[in-house]
DNA sequence: GTCTATAATTTGATAGAC
DNA sequence: GTCTATCAAATTATAGAC
């Protein structure tokens, strides 16, 4: 199945890099289908409605993540490693063409998104915040015992980076967004 | 002059409310109309143009907030006291019917801005990065005498809190941002 | 300055042939 | 599944009367 992605598929990727780049308001059935190579009224056929695609795009992306983030109690990784990667995917999600976070750019938007789209991005911090909370819960550190503190400290930690992301797309670039993970650790 | 705002400024103030609430995206021109109490063509008499319209309410906001920062170097109050303001005015902004800082929403979809308007959103960013910078430099922390350290720390400072303010928004509100906040004093 | 009227384009969405 | 054709609505923007 080598390069064969089907075609609703090929949908929902032109459709992610569209939303990463523009918002959600910012693109349309038009414009995918053209990267796509077909007619509007076929994307509809694969998604009826442009809040069935944006919930589409949502969750394949949250799952990607998530499945990319791993196993928070892997006991082959360090949580010190475990939260190095989570940064990475962070950095990574930058790095392709710069594009923001799409979830983040979502929740930015998220007063005029459909309700159901708008519960996929609040759903994709809930699903980070409890894994942050679950690696920190292995640390050494002197908030690992407190559920409280842990939540907090994930919230602070995934705010810090959607804020670093926000920031350097807008500024410079990668570079700002090293200085200022680079910060987090101080 | 009590209560006689001019039709344009009625104009940015409406504008302003719903850019922050739905994104540059997401408002019109007959919108606002709607909400001021005139057609839409008023609205373009005063501002020409989409873009005249961005830029225009993007600068009264950063002007606006940077006034309400003060002078980093005010002597009558401590690094620390000017750095507590800082949170509280991107504090207040939230409370605002809970509404996102205007240029943190214009970072977000800054891929499909007019280059005028995104422009402002970087100003922005980078008069909040310098007048921070200015600040950590009358603080008594070991960074306070590296220009390059104190803009990174600054830039810290702005991520996240842009990142608090989108997660907040998105999550349980105002409690969210607290929390996150408390955890930057760590 | 504000209005009516309208142009020109884009949007999300549907019907029906193939 | 994809197409052509089309719809109804919304969008930015302009011309010209008052």
């Amino acid at each position: 199945m080598r390069g064969t992605a089907s075609r609703a598929e090929t949908i929902l990727e032109v459709a992610e890099r569209l939303a990463r780049s523009e918002g959600y308001n910012g693109f349309s059935f038009r414009q995918i289908a053209a990267e796509v190579g077909v007619k509007s009224a076929s994307v509809h056929y694969h998604f009826p409605t442009k809040a069935d695609l944006g919930v589409a795009v949502a969750r394949r992306y949250a799952d990607r993540f998530m499945a990319a983030l791993g196993d928070p109690e892997d006991s082959t990784h360090s949580a010190a490693g475990l939260l190095a990667r989570y940064v990475d995917e962070y950095r990574q999600a930058l790095l392709d063409d710069g594009l923001m976070c799409l979830c983040g750019l979502l929740a930015a938007e998220v007063a005029s998104l459909p309700e159901a789209v708008a519960a996929e991005a609040r759903g994709f911090f809930e699903r980070n915040v409890a894994w942050l909370a679950r690696v920190l819960a292995r640390s050494h550190r002197d908030f690992s015992h407190d559920p409280e503190k842990r939540r907090r400290q994930a919230l602070a930690i995934l705010a810090a980076l959607q804020g670093a992301m926000l920031v350097a797309r807008s500024l410079e670039g990668v570079a700002t967004f090293d200085d200022i993970v680079g910060e987090l650790g101080r």
